[in-house]
DNA sequence: TAGTGGTCTAGACCACATT
DNA sequence: ATGTGGTCTAGACCACTAC
């Protein structure tokens, strides 16, 4: 009897049995996170993919249409299946939820205005999983909505997931596509908690408003494709002509 | 040749050509709308839906399973497929996102302040999609979690929706599974604009907290299953100990 | 034991895009 | 003309639940 190079359909009653499209499922995530194949890269259809796994072509697309609905890859009638990419427009309707009221989403641009090498504090380190004195890069960042500074970022980040983003020339305002170009790492969940606060001096003096305006703040936590918290984040942003936009469906 | 109580499959080509189990989807979505079965109802099995819709087992699964996907039906192996109700544990993970920091989401009591007929000012009307001065009847409500009042809230319903709203003894304080079982209407997508703003004499008063300190403010504008705008709210909640949770995936 | 949804396969045909 | 994903069908078998 033929035997699956996936696990085998028999041990049904194994603790950890996984429906086959389950495991193809996995098994194709593992191979993009091992760089199999990379952001924009086109997969082997369905029938090659098949093959390979030794399973049907059915199984193979109940799979492969999973990890379009997670937006893992995208599929094109006639085209064929991508891995995903972090484009800007992606970055803004999935991951960018700040909007100017009464006004469509926009992307802002992005100023670094400090980057430092520093040992993780408690907080941090907590947040991030990491132990306590653990390497982790700060970039702080001014965003501009049409031409207005409205938003404060601090940014962590493991270095052992940046090695060398110290020592990059420049940091582009597109992060998440960056973290994918040049690091491997896909954003792929993100959790914020949002709350209200008011505006300290130096709030005030790099957005121009006033002191103790209210302002919105949201703490993020990313992890990217295989799990990892990747990034910590603190975003501060005036709520006078600007809000957080969710849908939940 | 037989056909199709839905629209023919040869009409591939039509502009507003859908694909079967596209059909099948909104024919069942519609059933439910009608209540020919209602929240907690069991649909009949496969089979018989696909004999009655002259398609296959398998166009009736597929349209079944994007229906769960969209949490409008839930399935269970071995028992039967069932239109989602809105219980208290769906409320809470799926509309209601304020939690208190550091703890588990928990679903708040709530107490109505008051209960008024009015008309729709020109801001309510264009967030309802009313005409001006049509009927609105407004609910304030005051929130508590761990016997700590926190949330304020102010709901705008269209009195054309909620007839007898007036006349009821009670307002349960979960809404959503009231508007379900007492009005047929069930609240399918929700849209939130999150603020930060200055807490007001009357907000410190009722929550116990000062004049200026920060709050979480966000509208909300709820469509049922069959689009109807049915709600606006605004809800007001201090921000010293809570927060508005996302996640984005 | 009977009935339900879940998994897996196989194959025909359609629609879309490129060459 | 060729190759891709999308739709639709048919049927076998499995797993879970209730009686």
């Amino acid at each position: 009897m033929k035997k699956n190079k996936l696990e085998s359909k028999l041990s049904a009653h194994s603790p950890t049995y996984q429906p086959l499209y389950k495991q193809v499922e996995e098994y194709v995530t593992q191979l993009i996170i091992e760089q199999r194949w990379k952001p924009g890269d086109m997969l082997p259809n369905e029938f090659q993919l098949a093959k390979e796994f030794n399973v049907s072509q059915g199984t193979v697309r109940k799979a492969l249409n999973a990890l379009t609905d997670a937006q893992i890859l995208n599929r094109k009638q006639g085209i064929g299946t991508f891995v995903s990419e972090h484009t800007d427009q992606q970055a803004l309707y999935r991951f960018f939820p700040l909007v100017a009221d009464n006004k469509k989403p926009q992307l802002p641009m992005s100023e670094t205005i400090s980057r430092q090498l520093i040992l993780a504090t408690k907080n941090i380190a907590k947040n991030l999983q990491l132990k306590e004195n653990e390497e982790v890069i700060v970039l702080s960042r001014l965003r501009k909505i049409d031409d207005e500074p409205c938003i404060l970022e601090d940014i962590y980040l493991p270095k052992k997931y940046f090695n060398k983003l110290m020592e990059e020339p420049e940091i582009p305002h597109t992060l998440y596509h960056f973290y994918q170009t040049h690091y491997h790492l896909t954003v792929q969940d993100i959790t914020d908690q949002v709350k209200a606060v008011l505006a300290t001096s130096s709030d005030a003096q790099r957005l121009g408003i006033n002191v103790g305006d209210p302002m919105l703040s949201f703490t993020r936590l990313a992890r990217s494709l295989n799990d990892k918290l990747i990034e910590y984040r603190i975003t501060r942003c005036r709520s006078d002509k600007y809000h957080y936009l969710v849908n939940l469906s």
